[in-house]
RNA sequence: GGGCGCAUAGCUCAGUUGGCUAGAGCGCUUCCCUUACAAGGAAGAUGUCGGGGGUUCGAGUCCCUCUGCGCCCA
């Protein structure tokens, strides 16, 4: 046995990273069969800046319970992996490094970025090949990675390192391109040449889960169409006339009587003299506007579903760059439409605007208003709507049966806390079309098809060339096809490489199958699939959870996982969603050196699951006190037992009423970790541990040192004994370096492989504790208002109590004697307890 | 508009199927350097459990309703 002479959390951290890290106490036991595993599908971090409170906390959560399940005897299969594939990786290069992706670039080999970090703001990003582009994703997400790996063994998450991926790693890629060849030769992927949200500044389709609506200012402007007959003009109003030349129909509701003479016949556009159909759809709104509207395309989603629906005409006229077109569509003016051609979106509304109002059919003023806007998350300007060729995944979206197989799946998980499911319901029931999961970007997977040119030189997409399984992945872009020379590419009879890649979503959406080894693995894989447990935001709900959940149920047919646990958001401390300044003056590292690792993990442990919480330095003071108690009472225990002593040699009925108590400590912690809610297991056994020392400790303290002989301390000794293994081994998944560093003056193994603490059985009359310590606590207060210290000698002390009690005290009076430094206590039974308490007189 | 959550001490929060006098920590006040711990300990004060109604022997807890805050979706 080892115990310092004074107990210190300094340095702590730092020396026993590094001995899990040589004991290997982490490591996945791939031997053991599918029950005998914990497998925990780690929410991949985005590379793409610095990790923040929000990872501390729910990663600390997700790590709680995977050192309880190690310690239960399961081998946890707990993997890292990084989510660097995608936009905010692309991103982050073009801010970095100075530079821009321009596909039409030629590869130019040993380039040197312009800068590394910081380029000055009047910087024009330089255009560089997708080659060259690649190659500084891969440089920087390095970089990256080194740091958040470094920050996440500090916070001492016991994952094993060596599961490590990356999802734009080779395994990611091969799995991904690879489910998605999966998907599409069982039709549940398909390509279709639609209408499509489009981010004008990202130049890529975003798909329903990406967006999102902001209240921005618009204007009704009331635009007078005339009747076709000559009888008079039909009044709408829109908030985007400059779209008037997209127009293809008015649309108004099927019970609108105000309309239904007008249904069937005819009007003519303002400005371009195009005849468009009166119709009726159930989707107009009878209170918008003046009740009838113009149906472009495409304006909005609406416009989208009556477009299909009324089977209308094309006539588009915003194109990807976000300007209208330069040629005017079909029966459009074409004088008229040339004042607009080639503007943005806003100069055309002004000029449209001028238009009007000079040809006397704008009516009135225009009316502000504040309206939702649908835009790409991450996105600046609103999203258009444009056509282009895309693939989808079937999520339910577009058949009724597959959301309700959705819906289904979603029961079978178990999600904590139990309200998540509506979340994950409300969205599966809202979806209004499949996943679109083709982005015209170029730092991800790519997808692995291939087209046939045909002799005019038009790539064949209904029938795609699609590689070998065992050749993934690829990159079409460079790969060429079997049956094909590297010369016949993009030419008349060859063949052509998909330009776009996957979704972020449709990679990350497999993360049990790419830490799993899904395929290259299948022994691992079916040692650990499908999962225990999936952590994640409730933010990501409809997105990572969701995608998840379809990837496994059309590969699989089953769920991912058999639990989802969703963690709640960082606050800041006036209840607002934490700041990004606040954020970065407060970084985890610099917490983890001022407060301890461990003071950081309690106050992220301390929140139940899915709760909402503030971020709280208190707390982590707390936390700290907490885990310097345990050091000191480890000491203070350990000092007078030598760590000897098991729970059969406890024999006194002070110590038997302790254990009872540590017991039902044990069952309570125990269900709440197995279901998930490691903040009771926490609340449970820390109050226990502050009454452990505050009362107990000191109650037995005397008897322990063997004020009143050895069989008597000998009990006190086991008791104190047991109690301390027993704590240590609950606190050992919150307060990780704490507990091993007390467990280690003597153990010689690690409080993390030990196992987790099970009731002795031996405990008796709790009840036997309240009056002893009732009668203690009264003579501190004598002892407080008398204005001495607790040591402070007691002459007598008499107790009035009924019988019973006045029983269960007589089991404690010797320990009261030593506790209070009282002389006599005298006993007299009475109907309520009174303790009159007879300070001796000071010298 | 639909869905979900929250409201308990000055602050942050516990309070599991209804059950003794509603708890903890922080903060505040007083005292104590005591041989595990002064980065500590002992003691104390602090509540219309958001409002209203209902069920019940009994409601912080269950039901209805209202108010306020937050989130998700449309």
């Amino acid at each position: 046995m080892n115990v310092p002479e004074k107990p210190s959390l300094d340095g702590i951290e730092v020396r026993w990273a590094d001995t899990w890290d040589r004991e290997e106490i982490h490591r996945f036991d791939r031997s053991r069969d599918r029950d005998g595993v914990f497998a925990i599908d780690t929410p991949p971090p985005t590379v793409s800046g610095s990790l923040h409170m929000g990872h501390v906390f729910s990663y600390t959560h997700t790590d709680a319970i995977a050192r309880y399940q190690r310690m239960t005897g399961k081998s946890v299969f707990y993997p890292m992996g990084w989510d660097d594939n995608g936009l905010p990786t692309e991103r982050r290069v073009q801010n970095y490094f100075g530079v821009r992706c321009d596909p039409s670039r030629p590869y130019i080999a040993d380039f040197d970025p312009p800068f590394r970090g910081d380029p000055p703001k009047d910087h024009r990003a330089i255009p560089i090949s997708r080659p060259n582009f690649l190659e500084l994703c891969d440089e920087l997400v390095e970089l990256d990675e080194k740091v958040f790996e470094e920050l996440f063994r500090r916070l001492g998450l016991s994952v094993d390192w060596t599961l490590l991926y990356a999802t734009i790693d080779e395994r990611s890629r091969r799995v991904s391109q690879r489910a998605f060849l999966r998907n599409l030769a069982r039709g549940e992927a398909y390509s279709q040449e639609a209408p499509t949200l489009w981010d004008v500044d990202f130049q890529t389709a975003v798909a329903q889960a990406e967006m999102e609506d902001r209240d921005r200012p618009g204007a009704y402007h009331r635009l007078a169409f005339h009747r076709s007959d000559g009888s008079g003009d039909v009044e709408i109003a829109t908030t985007r006339p400059e779209l008037l030349a997209a127009c293809v129909a008015l649309v108004a509701h099927p019970d609108d009587e105000r309309f239904a003479t007008l249904f069937g016949t005819t009007v003519t556009t303002p400005l371009y003299g195009v005849e468009v159909p009166i119709v009726a759809h159930p989707l107009a709104q009878p209170d918008k506007g003046t009740g009838i509207a113009m149906i472009c395309t495409f304006g909005d989603v609406t416009d989208v579903i009556w477009w299909r629906e009324l089977q209308l005409p094309m006539r588009a006229i915003i194109s990807r760059s976000g300007r209208i077109v330069t040629e005017a569509p079909a029966g459009v003016d074409a004088a008229a439409f040339e004042s607009i051609a080639g503007l943005t979106v806003k100069q055309a509304q002004r000029a449209v605007v001028e238009q009007l109002i000079a040809s006397g059919e704008l009516l009135g003023e225009a009316e502000p208003i504040q309206h939702p806007v649908k835009f790409y998350e991450r996105g600046e300007r609103p999203l258009e709507i444009v056509t282009s060729r895309q693939w989808y995944i079937r999520n339910g979206g577009r058949d009724s049966d597959l959301r309700a197989a959705l819906v289904a799946r979603g029961e079978e998980v178990t999600w904590h806390p139990t309200h998540m499911r509506h979340r994950y319901e409300n969205w599966v029931e809202g979806l209004n079309g499949d996943w679109l999961i083709s982005r015209q970007r170029f730092f991800g997977v790519p997808f692995p098809v291939w087209y046939p040119v045909d002799a005019d030189g038009e790539p064949d997409h209904d029938h795609p060339i699609i590689p070998d399984e065992t050749d993934l992945p690829i990159d079409p872009s460079t790969d060429v096809p079997a049956g094909y020379t590297a010369e016949q590419r993009d030419t008349p009879g060859g063949f052509t490489g998909d330009p776009d890649v996957l979704d972020t979503w449709a990679t990350s959406s497999l993360s049990p199958h790419i830490a799993g080894c899904w395929e290259d693995d299948p022994d691992l894989f079916s040692r650990v699939f499908p999962m225990d447990m999936r952590p994640q935001g409730h933010d990501i709900i409809r997105t990572w959870l969701f995608s998840s959940m379809v990837r496994s149920h059309h590969e699989h047919g089953s769920v991912p996982w058999a639990n989802a646990a969703l963690s709640g958001w960082i606050l800041d401390p006036d209840r607002k969603k934490m700041s990004k300044s606040k954020g970065n003056v407060v970084t985890p590292m610099g917490l983890f050196e001022q407060y301890g690792t461990d003071a950081v993990r309690y106050w992220a442990a301390s929140a139940r699951p899915g709760v909402d919480t503030a971020f709280s330095e208190e707390q982590m003071k707390v936390g700290r006190k907490l885990a310097t108690k345990l050091l000191n009472v480890s000491k203070f225990v350990l000092g007078i037992s030598s760590g000897e002593g098991t729970a059969t040699e406890i024999a006194d009925p002070v110590d038997l009423a302790m254990i009872a108590r540590l017991d039902a400590v044990v069952t309570e912690a125990t269900s709440a970790f197995a279901s998930f809610d490691y903040a009771r297991t926490l609340e449970r056994t820390e109050s226990f541990f502050w009454w452990f020392t505050d009362d107990y400790v000191e109650l037995v303290k005397g008897r322990a040192y063997g004020s009143r002989g050895e069989a008597p301390a000998a009990s006190a000794k086991a008791a104190l004994t047991v109690a301390l293994d027993t704590l240590q081994r609950l606190f050992a998944p919150f307060l990780p370096f704490a507990t091993e560093e007390c467990w280690r003056w003597w153990h010689s193994s690690s409080v993390h492989t030990a196992e987790w603490p099970i009731p002795t059985g031996v405990g008796e009359r709790p009840e036997l504790l309240d009056p002893v310590l009732e009668v203690l606590a009264r003579v501190r207060r004598a002892k407080t208002e008398a204005k001495v210290g607790q040591r402070a000698p007691v002459e007598h002390v008499a107790v009035t109590a009924p019988a019973g009690t006045l029983d269960l005290l007589e089991a404690g009076r010797g320990d009261l004697l030593d506790a209070g430094s009282i002389s006599a206590i005298d006993t007299t039974t009475g109907d309520t307890l009174d303790v009159a308490v007879q300070l001796a007189p000071s010298e």
